[in-house]
Parts: C-alpha cells; structure tokens; sequence
RNA sequence: GCCAAUGUAGCUCAGGGGUAGAGCACUUCCUUGGUAAGGAAGAGGUCAUGGGUUCAAUUCCCAUCAUUGGCUCCA
C-alpha cells in the first residue's frame, strides 16, 4: 500500500499503481468525470499513469491551468490527426496549449495551402474525433524507435526535436490514428472535449527562426462543454465590439494618417480632453507625492546616447540621427527620457539631504518600431510616457518603492482596474557577470523590492533570471473587464546610468557616493494606456474623466435658450457638457448621444423651463426624472466622490 | 523585417473585363417635436498608388504603400 496525500491534508492509502482516475473515482465519481491531470510531487500525470510510491497529489479540473492545458494539448493532438486524415502527407511541427486554446504549427503537402474555408471540414472531423471518445494512450520507446517512427512517416521536423532530446526514453501519445511525440499529459480519452473549433491561421517560422521555413499555425480552441464555448466565442465578438480602434473611431478620439506616417497617433479634440484630463490629474497626484515635473526637448544629440549606451544597443534599429549643417554633429529623436532627466540631476550639486529627487515628466518618445509590429494605439512609433526617475541613496531604495507601490495601487483603483498582478524581476542567481552593479547592492535592492511589496500587500510572482542588466524590477498587470491581461506599470532599479554618467552626491562622511537611479511609469505610455482604458470600459469612461459628461437636449429650437442658461449654471459646478441643438426630434437625440456614451443626457422642454427643472437621463439606465439643477450637480459629485472612495 | 489576407464615398460595406452601388453621415428645404433613427431633395468616388496584359482594367497580373491577423524584435 501507498499513502496518497491530498492538497486538504488527508491522507488515503491505496495499492501501489494505483492511478489518478481511480483516486478520483475512489473520491467522488462526480469528481472522476471532471478529473482531467493529476499532479504528482510537483510532476504533471496522466490520469492513467500508474503511480509507484507515497505522493502528494492534486487533481486538475477544467477550471484549474494545468487541467486546462491537458485539455487543450490533446485538444491540439486532436486538430492534428483530423488534418492529417482531410490532408495525408501534412508535416507537423509543435501543438502546444497556450493562454487561450492551443495552436499546431503544419506543412501542407507541396501545392496545397489552408484557408478559412477549410474551417468547417476541420471542425467537422475534430468533432467527431472527440465524439468516437478514442483512448489516448502514452507508450515509452527508445529514441531510436521514435526516429525510426517519424522517418517512416516523412515527418522531418518530428525528426529533428527528438535528435535534439536526451537519450534515453521518449513517450509517444496515441489517440485513434494518431500518433505523436509528447512529454503530455493528455486527457485519458477524447471524448471530454464537447466543443472544439478552428479559430485563425497565421503564419509562423519553424522554431521562431526566421531563416528556416515558414509552417501554417493553426489556432484553435475547445471546451468540456459547447455552451462554454458559445460563451466564449461571444466573449471575442465583444473584445473586437470593444476595440479601441474601433471605438477610438466612433467617439472621435483619435486618428491614423499614412500621409503623416505609420504609428503616428493624431490626437482629436475629444481624445485630447481624455488624455490632458487624465495627465493633469496625475500630475496632481505626483505633486501630493513630492515629484517635480520637468519638460525636455524631442530630440538630444548622438553624444548623449552613446553615454547612456542606447546608441549601440539600439541606434541601427532605431530613427538614424538628424544631420545639421555643422560638421559631425547629429541629434536624435529621444527615444528615452532619461538620459535628459540625468542631464537635469547633473545640474547641480547635491548632499544626501537633497535626496530623494523625483522627476516626472510626460515626455515623448520616438522608437522604430517594425512594420509588422505597429497595433492602433498600443504599439506605435512616437508615444508619450509618464515617465518619472528617482534619484536616491541606497538606504532610500526601499521606502521609495513603497510609495510608488502606493502610487499604482491608487491609480489603477481611481481608473476601475481592481483585479492586477505583479511580478519581481531578479538577477540569474548562477550568472552575476552579465549584470552591471555591486553584489553587494543587487542584494539590498532585491530584498528592497521584496520587502516593499509584501509590506504594501502585493502577492508578487518572483522569476529569478528575468532582471535587466541594469537592476531588479517590479511590474505591474492589469486585467480588464474581459479578464485580458495588459502590462502597464513598472519599476526598474537602475545601477547603469548613475555609473555611465558619473552621478554624484556628498554623504554625511563628506565623501562622494552614487544615487541608484529608480525608473518608473504607471500607465506605460499614454496612448497606449487610453487604448487598454477605451477597452477596459468600452468607451464608458469614468465620469471624472469623460471629455463630455453631459449633453444637454432641447425638445424644440423654441428652449435652446433654456439650454445655454443651464450650460452655463452646470459650469458652474464644474460639470462639463454641450447642447445637442441639431434640428432633430428628442429620440434621435437620445439615440444619437447614448451612442456616444454620454454618461448623462438632460432633456429640456416646456415643462422643464417653467420649473426650472432637468429630466436626467443615464446612459444605460434610462428616465431618472425630473431634478433642480442643484440635485443634479450633486448627484455628479456624489458619483465622482464615490469613484475615488471606493 | 517575414508570411497571409485586405484596400471601392467621411463611416460600414455590396459589386464586378465595357467609365460605379446601398445604408449611415453631410448640404438644403419641410417639420418644432417629450425619452434609442420624422420626411423630401441634393451633393459626394482617379474603385490605395505605379506599371503590365487587353480593343477596353476599378475588376486579371506584377510592384509599391497602407491596414488586419500572426511570426520575430522591443530601451
């Protein structure tokens, strides 16, 4: 007998070689028809693999990653073998599960290419694969035979991953006519895949490798259940309803032009409104927090960025420099902030009083992104930063990421961003000799940054080997409405400039020493930001921050009058808004302004004017009735009061 | 930068070897209205750009540019 040791605590002793589906069905046979993998000691199994020795185990549902991934990996095993049997001769490369369903990379036999239209035969034999529930079973062969095995079939990328593996046993999986070299662990039959399909083809390198072929990735996705997948599919239609292209469009925000050039955004009025609104609020928030704003020019010359070393690391890739009139002088358009902000610490002379200086700037920069890599407003060539760099003493490491810690916590709260992740970047234990800095202060920022996010409540991922050259980080993700994940916020430790440029401040022992230079932003860029931000709320912005909050909607020409008279008392209380005075009848208005997300619609007409009344309107909700104009300003300030509180 | 698809009116899109269509938006007129599209008329396009094939190209072919989906890269 073996003692099995579930995640409670429990302890269950079965005959050694017993397996995860019969633990399961040992548990509850409602529990045996979930069970997709089980983990055992920290190694993934299939659910039919026999286990030899006391475990600890833990049984994976759909609802768990790792239940997922088996499910999709032999969701894509499944793609496979209805590929090959619509299209014999088809080469394979790698299926694996990813975030979001599972792709497998092929090569068509010569002469033949897929296309959506195969979509459906696709589907059709995937479906039905999963519908003859086929074992799927795992079997140990030398490499040898795995070689022999894939030769036979013709499959040369096969060939080449496994002449890459260690010697010794490979696992192979079969499923009905399929067979496949894989680590696993695979579903124990297909039948528990209910809905699958086919989602998008693209084209993808062999091994990522740019100079070896390019193969036909094809995306799918598939669930335990086709309602999920129903839901699912319309969870897509909405992320592309939500676009922020799409709906950049619609309200106006912003505008792409090729005569002016790819990747460079053009900021319409009403985007303008957004994006100032949401910098001058946050420059308040920098002045509550002892930042300085600074401003510094577009473009800096070469010799600069030489000293910061962005000039070699990435002046060939990046807009060549601007040549001027006089001999050997070249400027570039910044691709970075601090550089300049270095240039404004080097000013002047400071004492360790003097410290912490923190400098914020939205400043713009300009990078040469590749064609295919520019996206709507979320990858772009020139973009503006809210960028901040603090310059500090070793000792101060700590309290300043606490702060900034505080700083993104309350931004992303204010914007509705309530579900986020983070993660600490640190140095590859086993390679200090590719990090610039002292050991010594590697260690204290690490334990800085570690410290710091635990005491400010942050439950941080830690991947150790992921830290820059240049020092640890801490990064932030947000996930949006949809539950998609965006990367935003970042705080990097930075030991590389203050060396480069030799900065300098006098400590209490009247010895010159080095500041750490932190850098940080909170939205990343700012185009970007409003990209995840239109996303995130689907164009409803925050009522703080929506460039119109109110439109106002005369019944007939006869009360626009009584419109601007309201205008103009709402300004008052610092409620923004305009008059829909077009010649048109109330529902058109109505449809219209709904359309546009005006988060309040006032209707004016006789009844209104006598009393000196409003009919509120709330986008989404309807006929609020009639209110003063002061029980209105308040219910404004109330909301908005309430968006900061909560 | 690579692969694929796409590019027709301000927007969303249909069409197709014989000089171009719809809806919305726009302009003018009528209508002066009560909570998600009032009516009529009008204007608007070098069918992305440049070549080629053809009696004829917006349509077919090639190239370029841009967009989209991926790949690669990312300070």
């Amino acid at each position: 007998m073996i003692k099995i040791t579930l995640p409670d605590g429990s302890i269950r002793e079965y005959a050694s070689g017993v397996t995860g589906a019969e633990i399961a069905e040992s548990i509850s046979p409602r529990l045996a028809k979930e069970v997709l993998s089980i983990t055992v000691n920290s190694e993934i199994y299939d659910l039919s693999r026999s286990i030899e020795t006391d475990a600890h185990i833990k049984l994976h549902k759909f609802d768990d990653d790792e239940g997922k991934h088996a499910f999709w990996h032999t969701s894509a095993h499944i793609l496979a073998e209805a590929i090959e049997s619509l299209f014999p001769g088809t080469k394979f490369g790698i299926g694996p599960a990813i975030e979001n369903g599972f792709y497998y990379d092929i090569e068509l036999p010569e002469g033949r290419a897929l296309s959506e239209n195969d979509f459906a035969s696709i589907n059709k034999k995937m479906l039905e694969l999963c519908q003859q529930d086929n074992l799927i079973t795992r079997k140990d062969i030398t490499k040898a035979d795995a070689l022999k095995y894939f030769e036979s079939k013709g499959d040369n990328y096969k060939t080449e991953l496994i002449s890459e593996l260690e010697d010794g046993t490979i696992t192979l999986y079969t499923q009905g006519n399929f067979t496949d070299l894989c680590r696993g662990p695979h579903l124990p039959s297909t039948g528990h895949i209910k809905a699958i399909q086919v989602l998008s083809l693209a084209g993808a390198y062999w091994r990522g490798d740019e100079s070896r072929k390019q193969l036909t990735r094809v995306y799918g996705i598939s669930f335990p259940k086709q309602k999920m997948l129903e839901e699912y599919l319309v969870m897509l239609e909405e992320a592309k309803k939500r676009d922020h292209r799409k709906i950049g469009k619609e309200l106006e925000l912003f505008h792409f032009s090729p005569k002016v050039g790819m990747g460079l955004a053009l900021w319409l009025p009403q985007g303008t409104a957004l994006r100032d609104r949401l910098e001058s609020w946050l420059t308040g928030e920098l002045n509550k927090r002892g930042y300085e704003m600074v401003k510094t020019p577009h473009i800096g010359n070469v010799e600069l960025y030489k000293t910061s070393g962005h000039f070699e690391k990435y002046g060939k890739d990046s807009f060549q420099p601007i040549q001027t009139p006089a001999e050997g002088e070249a400027f570039m358009l910044k691709p970075m902030n601090c550089p300049h902000h270095v240039e404004i610490f080097k000013s002047k002379q400071y004492s360790y009083r003097d410290l912490p200086y923190r400098m914020a700037e939205f400043g713009t920069v300009y990078r040469y992104e590749q064609h295919g890599e520019l996206h709507g407003l979320t990858r772009v060539r020139s973009f503006t930063q809210d960028d901040a760099h603090i310059f500090c003493r070793p000792d101060q490491v700590k309290e300043e990421f606490k702060k900034i810690i505080e700083l993104i916590q309350y931004v992303f709260k204010s914007l509705g961003f309530t579900d986020y992740r983070s993660q600490i970047s640190l140095r590859d234990p086993d390679d200090n000799s590719k990090y610039i800095g002292t050991d010594e202060n590697w260690a204290k920022a690490e334990q800085a940054i570690q410290e710091a996010s635990e005491e400010m409540g942050l439950k941080p991922v830690i991947e150790t080997g992921e830290a820059a050259f240049y020092g640890p980080k801490l990064d932030f993700m947000v996930k949006d409405a949809l539950g998609r994940m965006w990367q935003l916020g970042t705080i990097q430790v930075d030991y590389n400039l203050p060396e480069r440029f030799n900065l300098e401040y006098k400590g209490t022992d009247n010895q010159m020493h080095q500041p750490i230079m932190l850098h940080r932003t909170i939205f990343g860029s700012m185009e970007r930001f409003v990209a995840v931000l239109i996303e995130h709320t689907a164009g409803k912005f925050p009522l703080w921050l929506t460039p119109q909050q109110v439109v106002l909607l005369p019944i007939s020409e006869k009360y626009n009058d009584y419109a601007k008279k309201v205008l103009d008392l709402l300004k008052n209380y610092d409620i923004r808004g305009q008059i829909d005075d077009r010649n048109e009848k109330i529902g058109r208005k109505i449809r219209d302004n709904e359309l546009k997300r005006i988060p309040y619609l006032l209707v004016l007409g006789e009844k209104e004017a006598e009393t000196e009344t409003l009919s509120v309107r709330k986008q989404g909700q309807g006929d609020l009735g009639a209110m003063s104009i002061e029980e209105f300003a308040a219910v404004i300030n109330n909301e908005i009061k309430e968006n900061f509180n909560n």
